[in-house]
RNA sequence: CGGGGUGUAGCGCAGCCUGGUAGCGCACCUGCUUUGGGAGCAGGGGGUCGGUGGUUCGAAUCCACUCACCCCGACCA
């Protein structure tokens, strides 16, 4: 992609509504715009890092066995009448009435929606266990929205949901979500520490929320050190393990029953990106989703629901990922892998040979955003940095008397100057 | 929903108190000189001053109402 030619709104100063670092580098490399209070487009920057979170999300729940479905952002009121939750819910439903007077709501989640396709579809004991996630906008209306798509009113968000014939599975598939969680995370360069969190509205007693770590965190955490110490194996990580190790979020603390000792114990602030519960037959039991078991019995389906949201990502890996000049992209998740420098587009065997290159890198399959502009250095360097691609490639008259190309690391600013074979190497190796 | 605040060009702001031709910086357009970490000079374009109503010879400015947005709190993924 020429830069050109692509819609990047950057700003040099920072707007003065954003109140985190995220929400300020959100704004400033361009890949948001505010449309109301708690709702937002999303640029082209910006959303080829939410589609690129998304697909490693996607990838990783079917991997799991979960299969993907799309179920409307509109319900029916009649459906959440079954649970219960229509009245329940409160005013932080959206709650629409269509021209025949029929009321609606835009789905603030859709425990109720899956359960009544399920409840249509399964009969037997022999058809479950069954996995179903989408990834569909959400929305909540908040009380109070804020810090950019990190407390969006619409958002996008994953949703899994399990269907199991007893407990034993049902927790078989909850660790099984608990595990891809953690590689999911982890993919996307970031360290989450689950932790026991309360299962609120959803119901259920089983639940864990993931947290990202950072100072600007929403919630206050308290987790047993050895959660720094440890090194995850996230192609094989121990469940049990990982669950018996303390860590909760503030409600369930009490300093009186901790299990661990004072110099043991940390508080910390985290931004959660995930969410897990088993709420057992909670729905299935309201709107009748049973089967049919091996003695002709009928079985109340045991279910879990497992959200991330992915909106808030890009948002939580900024807070994880930046330095002054702005955002470092992890190279899963980077809006493009490379960009490529023009330093003077008035030299002509400049402009040249950076054509050259840019063909080149395009057909080895790597994605570059290659800075044609009219720009001065300072400003380019300045942006490039900003937007925060992993690498950046510079042309200028100094490379080309040497006939050598700038690579530079954005994460931690190591430089080399490299052949471009050796660079075309580097960046598909 | 309570409390506090802000709406003036794409962004950041001044002007309002004390009514009299709407300004500054950045960005944008043109030209020249420049070009290795957000250039200089010259010229130029762009604003129903959030909206409605009122007071007045005259309203960005005063008054009323209203809408939007921000911050704090309770609430929440």
């Amino acid at each position: 992609m020429r830069l050109s030619e692509f819609v990047l709104p950057t700003l040099k100063e920072t707007p003065a509504e954003a109140q985190i670092v995220s929400h300020q580098l959100m704004l400033r490399a361009g890949m948001i715009r505010q449309e109301s209070v708690g709702i937002y487009s999303w640029l082209p920057l910006g959303l080829r890092v939410m589609k690129n979170v998304e697909a490693i999300i996607r990838e990783e729940q079917n991997l799991a066995g979960a299969q993907e479905i799309l179920m409307p952002t509109i319900q029916s009121a009649d459906l959440w009448r079954e649970s219960g939750r229509y009245d329940d819910y409160g005013k932080e439903m959206l709650r629409i009435e269509d021209r025949h007077g029929r009321d609606l709501l835009y789905g603030p989640t859709n425990e109720e929606m899956v359960t009544a396709i399920l409840r249509d579809y399964i009969k037997s004991y022999r058809e479950l266990p069954v996995n179903l996630y989408h990834i569909q906008w959400k929305f909540r209306d908040e009380v109070r929205p804020r810090f950019g798509v990190m407390r969006g009113r619409e958002f996008l968000m994953k949703d899994a949901y399990s269907f199991d014939l007893d407990l034993e599975g049902a927790k078989k598939s909850y660790d099984n979500m608990f595990a891809t969680y953690l590689r999911t995370f982890t993919r996307m360069g970031l360290k989450a520490v689950p932790v026991r969190a309360d299962p609120g509205a959803i119901g259920g007693d089983m639940s864990h929320e993931f947290h990202i770590l950072t100072g600007t965190g929403e919630s206050a955490i308290f987790y047993d050190v050895i959660y720094d110490e440890l090194t995850l194996d996230v192609d094989n990580p121990d469940v049990e393990a990982l669950q018996s190790i303390y860590a909760v979020e503030e409600k369930l603390h009490d300093p009186v029953s901790c299990p661990v000792a004072g110099d043991r114990l940390k508080q910390a602030r985290g931004i959660e990106v995930g969410h897990i519960f088993y709420f057992g037959t909670k729905y299935s039991k309201a709107m009748g989703l049973v089967v049919d078991g091996p003695e002709g019995e009928r079985i109340i389906v045991e279910m879990g629901s497992y959200g991330i949201g992915v909106s808030r990502l890009p948002a939580a890996i900024i807070e994880a990922s930046h330095d002054k000049n702005g955002i470092i992209w992890p190279d899963s998740v980077a809006p493009f892998a490379v960009g490529l420098v023009n330093l003077k587009v008035a030299d002509k065997a400049c402009v040249s040979q950076c054509e050259d290159i840019y063909n080149r890198l395009r057909e080895a399959g790597i994605d570059v955003l290659y800075d044609d502009r009219d720009e001065r250095p300072g400003a380019k360097f300045a942006d490039m940095d900003l937007i925060g691609l992993p690498w950046q490639l510079v042309v200028g008259p100094r490379e080309l008397a040497v006939d050598r190309l700038e690579l530079k690391r954005r994460d931690g600013g190591a430089r080399e100057e490299l052949s471009l074979e050796s660079v075309l190497a580097k960046l598909t190796g």
